[in-house]
DNA sequence: GTTGTGGGCCTCGAG
DNA sequence: GGCCCACAAC
């Protein structure tokens, strides 16, 4: 897809800069290519002010790339916006969140944030972990704020009355999902947080309410264009639709067959039904993959005509054959990581470059033991996925330091005021809090107020709150990096040196490298609240460098980028397709998935299973339904795959087992007889299951039942 | 009262 | 392989 000049098809795309646009788009025909060469052809044929355009995508990784593209056409010139939908919120609502009367410094949480402010409701509500995980609790909210009417329980006077009564009404009439929710949104208000769905929500909001604050940013909206448009959910479809109102210049691209977010809001009306919305819409297609050859081509489609819930389409290619996509499966999975070092030594022996080389993971805990593997085999890489960077103890810790002396609030407090441990337990934690809720005060005033009244006598704890007292007054005066490196002299640091772990200390310098290269950037200090800002943004990941490293990175983040070879391993029922995906929906979207990564390789493509993930697993790995129906022929098959159902192994002595069935499936259970599957309920660990002897009542049978297929 | 440790439990994806 | 909890040791 390197070539420099368009085809005529997409010759027109990028010159038709007027009006609703949308293109429907195959893997690899030239997608970002158009798009960037559309904001190139505004700004340097067209003479458009950078400002005015804004182009907008899902991943940072992605954006980056975008961002790495256009600057490759036009230099560093440009001004115009790059970056992710929630970039772009947080951008207006710095200058618009007073609106809501919030402070101009809003705080912005990260997903390990979130995910404090649940443990700590759960814990207040004495409300046991293993019943409320924090994943669905998070998810529940997410509903929660799905329609965005919520934003209006912040806006009420007098502040927090509307919430506080929510909860008693959820607890009285026990509601205890309602209650945590209210309870989160309360904690958010105290501390004026936002986490990722507030950007999006809040100035969506705005924009509905202040009809002057639109029109400004509309000004800035001249012309609106969407990259991988199928991965909008609904209050990005919106948002996306307000800004664009003024000109109507909106450009979306993208392709049905590779929506993978669906369980953060995107569906496909939105890129199908894109036409009805906007009468006017100009459709192209790019119907030509110039990625991939032709093996790898015919093995995807195979793959993706397996999928009922799709438009339908004709990939083409002009790309000279290649090999066909090879297929391996091997005894066990560490088996699986040798096997793929081998074939990258074999390849980089052949002449191919590492960083040409990526591995492409379904979920993030696949990346350790072929990481092992690679270090052994003296195999370069690059991680990107796995132990992530931000959500280590250290990274987490340094920067809460950061928020507490900006913010003083309760979650930094309580993930700095004993980091490192200075003799304030849980008890401890307890009276502060007691004192806190009984006086209406933050935990660090509490904390400060029972220091100054004798009650706490803890020498080290004093000294915590004179240090973070007294930067929190002058911090102003310091750079980032010397408030980072003032905080880790506060005994942090010695923490460190004295722990064997050398990954701490390195993540640490990173970070400090990081903040001074920011600052250098700037040429000069920048704001501590830009640089908390930034770092709930993005990541140092996220940019593409030059080193020459095999790339290990999940498939989500992989969209849309392309490598000269592609691994996927862990081509397994339960990891590619997921084991939680049991609906027809599900599926396709694992379908999906599959798809997009297959679709990242250009000239040869390793898919790999294994028969034992664990050395003592009972029963083998079932290898992916995907592989089958890639097509044997398709598929140069090394191993034949496994294909036998496991269910006649023993049950699991664990309680909590994975659905063995899906929707449909007709089985029989012990005396009922035969029936057929009609739900699947993990949470509850049961199918409902129609009996034929019983056509109108649904009996529900547990998963550790011994259920035979039919 | 606080800190250290061994066993049990669970693991998707991104901003 | 990471996190939380219960229990033992300082
Ligand atoms: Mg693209």
């Amino acid at each position: 897809m390197a070539s420099n000049s368009p085809t005529p098809q997409q010759q027109s795309i990028i010159q038709a800069t007027e009006g609703y646009v949308r293109v429907p788009a195959v893997p690899g025909s030239g997608k970002t290519y158009c798009l960037t060469h559309r904001v190139a052809h505004l700004i340097q044929d067209l003479y458009i002010a950078p400002d005015v355009i804004i182009a907008l995508t899902f991943t940072r990784k992605a954006a980056s790339g975008m961002k790495r593209k256009l600057r490759g056409l036009i230099g560093d010139v440009a001004t115009c916006f790059m970056g992710t939908f929630h970039h772009y919120c947080s951008n207006i609502l710095k200058e618009e969140i007073h609106h809501l009367g919030y402070p101009k410094l809003f705080k912005s949480l990260r997903r390990s944030d979130q995910n404090k402010f649940v443990r700590e409701i759960l814990k207040e509500m004495n409300l046991s972990a293993r019943d409320y995980r924090e994943r669905d609790v998070l998810e529940k909210i997410r509903e929660f704020k799905v329609n965005g009417s919520y934003v209006e329980l912040f806006e009420q006077e007098p502040k927090t009355k509307i919430l506080e009564q929510s909860i008693q009404k959820a607890d009285s009439a026990h509601h205890i999902m309602d209650g945590i929710i209210y309870r989160y949104l309360l904690k958010e208000f105290q501390v004026h947080a936002l986490d990722y769905d507030d950007l999006l929500y809040f100035t969506v909001h705005i924009f509905k309410k202040y009809a002057d604050v639109l029109d400004k940013w509309q000004d800035k909206c001249e012309y609106v264009l969407i990259d991988e448009y199928q991965d909008v959910s609904k209050v990005q479809a919106e948002l996306a639709d307000m800004i664009s109102q003024k000109y109507k210049n909106l450009f979306i691209i993208g392709d049905d067959d590779q929506l993978i977010y669906s369980w953060r809001g995107s569906k496909p009306e939105y890129l199908i039904e894109f036409d009805k919305k906007y009468p006017n819409t100009q459709t192209y297609t790019l119907n030509c993959n110039f990625r991939s050859t032709p093996e790898i081509i015919k093995a995807a489609d195979a793959l993706i005509q397996h999928n009922t819930e799709r438009l339908p389409k004709q990939m083409k290619t002009s790309n000279s054959t290649g090999s066909l996509p090879v297929y391996n499966c091997t005894k066990t999975a560490v088996d699986e990581a040798i096997w793929i070092a081998d074939k990258i030594h074999e390849s980089v022996e052949a002449g191919c470059q590492y960083k040409e080389i990526a591995i492409l993971i379904r979920n993030s805990s696949q990346a350790s033991h072929i990481e092992q593997q690679l270090r052994l085999h003296a195999i370069p890489y690059k991680a990107y996925a796995g132990a992530k960077f931000f959500e280590s103890e250290e990274i987490r810790t340094v920067l809460s330091y950061l928020s507490m002396i900006l913010f003083l609030d309760d979650l930094s407090f309580e993930q700095t005021v004993n980091m490192p441990k200075r003799g304030f337990g849980k008890s401890s934690m307890e009276k502060v809090k007691q004192y806190a809720a009984d006086n209406q005060l933050t935990l660090f005033t509490a904390l400060v107020t029972l220091v100054q009244a004798g009650e706490i006598k803890n020498k080290q704890i004093f000294e915590y709150c004179r240090h973070i007292y007294a930067m929190n007054k002058s911090h102003q005066g310091y750079s980032c990096l010397e408030l980072a490196n003032i905080i880790l002299d506060w005994g942090y640091r010695e923490t460190l040196d004295g722990d064997p772990d050398q990954e701490k200390k390195d993540n640490i310098t990173a970070l400090l490298q990081m903040i001074n290269e920011l600052e250098k950037e700037e040429d000069g200090p920048i704001p501590l609240h830009d640089l908390l800002q930034f770092f709930a943004l993005f990541s140092p990941e996220d940019d593409e460098n030059d080193d020459d490293k095999v790339k290990i990175m999940t498939i989500h983040t992989a969209k849309g980028l392309e490598f000269d070879h592609v691994f996927i391993p862990g081509m397994v029922e339960g990891i590619l397709p997921s084991g939680r995906a049991v609906t027809k929906q599900a599926i396709e979207e694992e379908r999906r998935v599959c798809y997009v990564a297959v679709t990242r390789a250009v000239k040869q493509l390793f898919l790999s299973s294994y028969q034992y993930q664990y050395e003592k697993q009972s029963s083998p790995s079932m290898s992916s339904r995907f592989i089958n129906e890639m097509g044997e022929n398709n598929l140069m098959m090394l191993q034949k795959p496994v294909e036998s159902l496991a269910v006649n192994s023993p049950q699991k002595p664990s309680s909590y087992c994975t659905p063995q069935f899906v929707i449909a499936q007709r089985v029989s259970v012990g005396l009922w007889g035969e029936g057929t599957i009609i739900e699947v309920d993990e949470q509850k660990q049961k199918y409902k299951i129609l009996f034929d002897a019983m056509p109108n009542l649904a009996k529900n049978i547990a998963f550790a039942a011994d259920i035979k297929i039919l």
